[in-house]
DNA sequence: GCAATATACTAGGACATCCAACGGTTTGGA
DNA sequence: TCCAAACCGTTGGATGTCCTAGTATATTGC
């Protein structure tokens, strides 16, 4: 990987904008722009951690959201609103997932137009094994410390509710 | 958009990690999934906001870190690694910018492997303007309240110094 | 009961990101 | 000096996300 930089790119940008005479926002933009390059960071890493598994970020959600489901299926509607992305997304992630024999799709009993996912006995195991690992790699060694970790749940989960996420 | 979930989807992996035995790591997969999510949500608002200007995020960004260059004009190679993206990537951003005539391609005077890229006066105009509406549509309404502000900006700040972004 | 509206999923297209591989340029050690 | 190694940017391919539009099924209202 890229050698670090001498300097932090986001302080920098932050500068500039206060040198500019945007120092009301220059804050919230630096913020901001930090939580885009961290997610950068962290996607790399879970996809890396589950690479091994032939899984990407976006399977993996929908393998994990499954096996927690009472039954193992779901709704294509209803991953799609847990999952909070578009809907054609979910089709993509179903598709290749059914590929790759982790779930198939099935008609919804009583309404034609649902299809539910189900997991498969292969997908339950590959969901189990491919947690353990993130586990241990990734939400194990997050890289954050305990307080930081409890003030980012509050943070986002505040910021979360106010976007309209969910009420609570 | 679609109507707010009744709860929140990010709380309710975190309370089934802890019912399954991930309690040591159920707090960070939380945190973790909270920045992708967050991540997400600002994209979304930033596209919308760009959207009348003919840029996205990543061209926008691109302009803005030239319109800060005193030349105006950076490397290729530079501008990857401050964008902290591939430099396919920064090639793909350029060949869009380029066409529509707000940046040129130029080659360096020194090291005939290397090319600059340049801020045309077009693109300089409207890096302004695209940085006006951010400024107002955006980071003065975040929704981060001034200390969380502060907390997210040290926290991720701590995190990326962590994972190698730079050194300080 | 039937037409109008709403909902569920999918197809096609635009965009961004990464990786692997390639050709051109520069640098550095033998 | 000269060639191998390092570096730079681009091309081509895979993946994911969103949007728009289209098809099929349900529900609602007259």
């Amino acid at each position: 990987m890229s050698p670090p930089l001498p300097r932090d790119p986001i302080a920098d940008a932050q500068r500039n904008w206060e040198s500019h005479g945007w120092s009301d926002v220059a804050a919230p933009m630096a913020a901001i722009t930090a939580i885009m390059r961290t997610q950068q960071i962290l996607l790399a890493r879970i996809e890396g951690a589950l690479k091994p598994f032939g899984l990407t970020f976006a399977r993996y959600e929908l393998l994990a959201l499954l096996s927690f489901a009472r039954s193992g299926a779901l709704p294509m509607n209803k991953a799609s609103a847990l999952l909070q992305v578009h809907p054609t997304s979910v089709t993509n992630a179903v598709d290749r997932l059914q590929t790759a024999g982790l779930v198939v799709r099935s008609p919804h009993p009583t309404d034609g137009r649902t299809t539910l996912i189900e997991l498969t006995a292969g997908g339950r195991t590959l969901a189990k094994r491919a947690t353990a690992v993130l586990n241990a790699e990734i939400f194990g060694q997050s890289g954050f410390g305990d307080d930081d970790v409890n003030q980012l749940i509050r943070i986002l989960g505040d910021f979360r509710r106010g976007a309209g996420d969910f009420t609570d």
